[in-house]
DNA sequence: CTGTTAGCGCGTTCAC
DNA sequence: GTGAACGCGCTAACAG
């Protein structure tokens, strides 16, 4: 491994110069950094970064805290984590995951104090949350994917639930609908606190009352299996139904499956709309679905930049913001049966 | 941030006194050993990571480069990702994951160069992988997940396919199927050189054969919807068909609504088992399947324990491994229809 | 068993 | 525009 003192000397100049034309803090003359840019090629010069965030006490390493390895990366946090990555690149970092569980807020809180990185991005956070309140204390930059109970003072950026909910019940009760189920995830998430079950439940259920309806809203677990039952048990407790709401990808196959066997036509009978998903899903059913997009590669860039100016002073701070999931017409919801013409 | 000068003032030893009673390179008494570990809690002492990779020349960083962050991680690499961690804190390292495509092999190598990681762990190995010559031509310690197609002198831990599918079929064989798919991932991924895809299909090709049996073998999206399609179309083609084997976790969500739907019995009249799958998944059909488990949790513990000795030279090297999938039995396989008593 | 000291590779303040 | 020199926090000889 090449150094910059090698580099420097092979280019016959003083090592603070290679330093100044690598860093641009100082001008250098064309000609002196011609030679030194032949001379880091020649010598197939990497600069150290270890050196280099001792001396300048500074790490360009953001950490990405994804916890939930348990159940594995969705789709939509893929998006999220490739926008990040990118994001970071282009602002001259590199983004890295770190593997912790939510129990280990001190682990991440050490990391952090060691050096091994600049600041952390929380994904997955729970309503009440330790890893926010370690860091916080800690005095760690950090920024989060998703959003706690109480987020004033807490750096984050989310969707937006309560208008992405809105906005789907809405999109159905334009074309007629008036009985509209929603499918969350499961009660044991709600339990441990999950909050995009949370949010999303009462988004949609302030959004049916505002119109005068009557929500009617259902925690299945994440399995196909779940989500047939669930079917089964709407149309038994709820037989005017006409739309569902789902917030459940897998749960999602179940319900289509079910529907498909008890021959209610999609999206004639009945009308889907996937929320919250991930790319690519919608194509997988048949009629391919109508869904509401995670926006994640957005929260992947703005969650980066706003970490890196919690991180940096001097930059400008960017405001907490939540993105509401985007319609992506499929084919799976129409106007409400018996409702007279088009919308 | 107090630093190691800190500590050795307030405990009244050396410097470097301080550093060996960290290491443990070098004896020191109980008496001061006690005295700078309360020093070390008193100042909230954290040993600052880059100098003393710097000054030692070595990190204690391993990277894992996972690149289909495109689809996600399934739970297979979920359980492997959570194996490596433990085991690489147990080694006294970090697991980084770094999310790169598989056309980034010359960031992944410089960043290693830079000495942002010790090693790398490569996942999602293609049949012909550049990553992996860019490496060894880099001189860069590293260990596949998975496998290339020619595997001379390069490190590897990976799944048994073979033996796997082997296995799978000869379980099917004995309790009397003799008609027996395999539904594999789809025609892109084979042509994209999944590796995964190629050997079991090799691995069941020739399992079949070996036993003077057929194999009918198809590659299918990985959609619900397109396993619907694959099973209707096997029905048509062999009608005396009596058993599935599925290596698409998604496709075998669809396989099995459509077995539903067109009323054939699992496992009275059609035997499903899904291998390599991962946890829990089995449990997500009714009735819950047959799976033939990866085994994520210990090419982990192997992966890291590996790629240590490649960076370790004292270290004691390890043996390339290939570990077969565990049958876990369920309820979606039986004795194959007609067939005399038990086994 | 402990202390002293010379680097590790680079950023950065000073003088020129 | 350039170079010399010091220090970032720590490891690892080298001396006792």
């Amino acid at each position: 491994m090449a150094t910059m003192h090698d580099v420097a000397r092979r280019a016959g100049v003083s090592l603070s110069t290679v330093s100044y034309a690598l860093s641009g803090t100082r001008p250098v003359s064309p000609a002196t950094r011609e030679r030194i840019e032949d001379a880091m090629r020649e010598l197939g010069y990497q600069p150290n970064a270890m050196a280099r965030s001792l001396a300048s006490r500074k790490s360009n390493v953001l950490a990405l805290i994804y916890p939930a390895m348990e159940r594995g990366l969705g789709g939509t946090v893929a998006e999220f984590v490739s926008a990040a990555a990118d994001t970071a690149r282009a602002e001259g970092h590199h983004l890295v995951l770190w593997p912790f569980r939510t129990t280990q807020a001190p682990e991440i809180r050490d990391l952090v104090r060691q050096g091994m990185a600049a600041g952390v991005l929380l994904m997955e956070v729970a309503l009440d949350d330790d890893r926010v309140d370690t860091l916080q204390d800690a005095g760690i930059p950090y920024t989060m994917i998703g959003r706690t109970r109480d987020v004033t003072g807490r750096p984050h950026v989310d969707i937006d639930f309560e208008r992405t909910t809105d906005d789907a019940v809405a999109h159905l009760v334009e074309l007629g609908h008036r009985h509209i189920a929603f499918i969350n995830h499961s009660t044991e998430s709600r339990d441990a606190g999950y909050a995009p079950a949370h949010r999303a439940d009462a988004g949609y259920t302030a959004a049916m009352r505002s119109r005068g309806l009557e929500p009617v809203s259902m925690y299945v677990d994440d399995s196909p299996h779940a989500g047939r039952a669930a079917v089964a048990r709407l149309l038994d407790t709820e037989p005017r139904l006409t739309a569902l709401i789902t917030m459940n990808e897998i749960a999602t196959f179940g319900v289509v499956a079910e529907l498909q066997q008890r021959q209610i036509a999609i999206p004639d009978a009945m009308s889907i709309l996937s929320i919250v998903t991930s790319p690519g899903v919608g194509d997988m059913s048949n009629p391919p679905l109508t869904t509401m997009h995670s926006p994640g590669a957005e929260l992947g860039r703005l969650g980066v930049l706003k970490l890196l100016s919690q991180i940096d002073e001097s930059r400008p701070g960017t405001p907490d913001v939540l993105i509401p999931c985007l319609l992506e017409p499929g084919r799976s919801v129409a106007v409400a049966p018996g409702t007279a013409g088009a919308r």
